[in-house]
DNA sequence: CACGACGTAGAAAGCGCTTGCTGCACTGCC
DNA sequence: GGCAGTGCAGCAAGCGCTTTCTACGTCGTG
């Protein structure tokens, strides 16, 4: 039915052994021999069987990319620069890989099931991106299981998310506080002392850090916060609407909102024109993350960069063993503040 | 070193093929020796090994899907879709399935390349999206592969992607021609007569199929089409940016832009903006897909809403076998039209 | 009471590939 | 001229699992 390596094998006039190490190369074959097999190969249309070779090498060829949402362009960004240095066809890494890029949907059951199925595969090695879920035991579940991959030799890398001590993995974490704080800093520089916040949902660590910059900032100015302006939600445009006229409705003298990042800050901006409030005239605006949409906002978005590909893509190296880890294994990635039209000096 | 089925067995006081079966679930299984063997699972933290299971079952878990920038949105929206059906961690499907998501960047190689990976992972289905390159050698080796998978059992299915005949592949293709239409007629209608149009690259389908409904639209209602009104780009913001200020260059007559999708089209009000045009007082833009950043565009987008997600369901589900193919392999999914801000009447 | 039916478990033969080791033909050296 | 050294190729033993076929004990039934 199907070609196997025996076929080509025969077709070749050579034993299975030399056309396997012609076709993996990391054993000395004569030119001649080579050459015929690799006839011998196209002409019989011989793809290699994957799983054959994975169980008698125990190793795969696969990687894989966690994401919480890959309809999101943040983890979008982040897959795409992984996936290209991971190799897959076109990468520059020479044997060819299979990045898969897996969607948890922020669930911490499904983030679990994948590393599960990632290790089953015996993957070469697993990049996780974006915050984690503050969860005893979820963490201590994932932390385990991170163990468990690294010990059976794949590398795992984190990728804009919080290291996870104990495990071997790779961390390149966003320095979300930093970044939270340069963005209210700058607002409270405008003149703002009545500031909302849209955050993301309560469990997860990027919200949390946001957050905390975000408070530092006010706390280092000596504005008040009351609790009222914070409001919680997802990170998504619809939240960032309901949220804002919540905020609203709680206090309308706002004369600023922060999202927790730019798809929230945009759905803040359609809540606030609804409302008949103008940006910033009337309530300055800020996100985070700096997506490549949140230009083409009016007014563009002031908020706050990350270098979301750059990130990726050093992460894709590291787990291809093409880069050296950083020192401790854990390096911090700033963010820049990117002011922009929607933010300015509050009313009255 | 790794636990193996026969550890568990050992533990488990049964044979080996006992313990098999009581984790595929498909042979009758005493119920107090399933218990006593998923015990032992448990106690060993026993992960069953992929490669292994694959090559005596002659078939994987894995379901490729293959998308064209994975940090579209556009992309984004059908893979997630797709995904949520396949099944994975949290699916609604029994066993659980690694979607793999693979991003070819457009590029034809690449995406032989993987569809070869896939083949040599022995993918239990395969899901393209997006337009096809139109290139007849590419397509030709594109269908011969397709026709392999076929025959490898692997189930085929194209979702927002012209029918590729011959293959046994199932085609859930979207009907760009009559959305264009659609979208055309609609500012013709308002009495559009000069109408610059941003097409994608010029190679693919979908660059293809929308500009022949565009032109469909204008030949309808005996509207002039001047050849310097159109111009080629890329299905990104930039590449709307920079063909409008080239279409306005051409001629600054032009009442209206329509643009290949809407990313291009927000490129589009950027440069339109930038050039002091008021949208759609002086000049109306209308993009295509409706993605969810078009109706935060100000003014928001009047675009073709495409089914994005409810296709990507269904392709997927199509592709576990969970729902029968359309008749004839093949369905036409229409997009709707959404008028909104950016079109009006034009000027004088 | 004997015999076939049924339900359940085990033995064993692969699945297609990799790789350590062995074998063989040369080459070059003393 | 004999012998170690070298360069290539083949043999064969798995890798860890699935699955067919066989075996065995227990029932139900004529």
């Amino acid at each position: 039915m199907t070609v196997t390596l025996a076929d080509v094998a025969a077709r070749a006039q050579v034993s299975p052994a030399t056309v396997s190490r012609v076709l993996n190369g990391n054993y000395p074959v004569a030119a001649s021999t080579r050459e015929r097999v690799l006839r011998a190969v196209d002409e019989l249309d011989y793809v290699l069987n994957g799983p054959a070779s994975a169980l008698a090498a125990a190793t795969s060829d696969l990687v894989g990319i966690l994401v919480n949402d890959i309809a999101d362009p943040f983890f979008g960004l982040m897959a795409s620069a992984i996936q290209a240095e991971i190799g897959g066809p076109g990468g520059r890494a020479g044997g060819e890989r299979l990045a898969v890029v897996c969607n948890t949907g922020g669930s911490p059951e499904r983030e679990l099931t994948y590393l599960t199925l990632l290790q089953r595969q015996r993957a070469a090695a697993v990049v996780l991106t974006g915050g984690a879920v503050e969860d005893a035991p979820h963490a201590a579940a994932v932390a385990a299981k991170l163990r468990k991959l690294a010990e059976a030799g794949t590398r795992v890398v984190l990728c804009g998310r919080p290291p996870v001590p104990d495990t071997g993995a790779v961390a390149l974490t966003f320095d979300n506080r930093g970044g939270a704080r340069a963005l209210t800093d700058h607002l409270v520089g405008l003149g703002h002392r009545r500031l909302g916040y849209i955050a993301g949902p309560a469990e997860r660590t990027t919200t949390r850090h946001r957050l905390e910059g975000h408070r530092a900032a006010l706390e280092a100015a000596g504005v008040e916060d009351d609790p009222r302006w914070t409001v919680y939600g997802r990170y998504d445009r619809q939240s960032g609407y309901e949220a804002t006229l919540e905020l609203l409705r709680r206090d309308p003298s706002l004369t600023g909102i922060v999202a927790a990042n730019d798809s929230v800050a945009l759905g803040a901006c359609a809540a606030l024109r609804e409302s008949g409030l103008r940006i910033p005239e009337d309530v300055s605006v800020a996100g985070f993350d700096d997506l490549p949409f949140s230009i083409d906002a009016v007014p563009a978005l002031t908020t706050v960069r990350l270098p979301l590909s750059e990130a990726g893509a050093r992460a894709g190296r590291i787990a291809m063993g093409r880069e050296d880890a950083p020192p401790g294994g854990i390096a911090s990635v700033r963010g820049e503040l990117m002011v922009r039209g929607s933010s300015g000096v509050p009313r009255g």
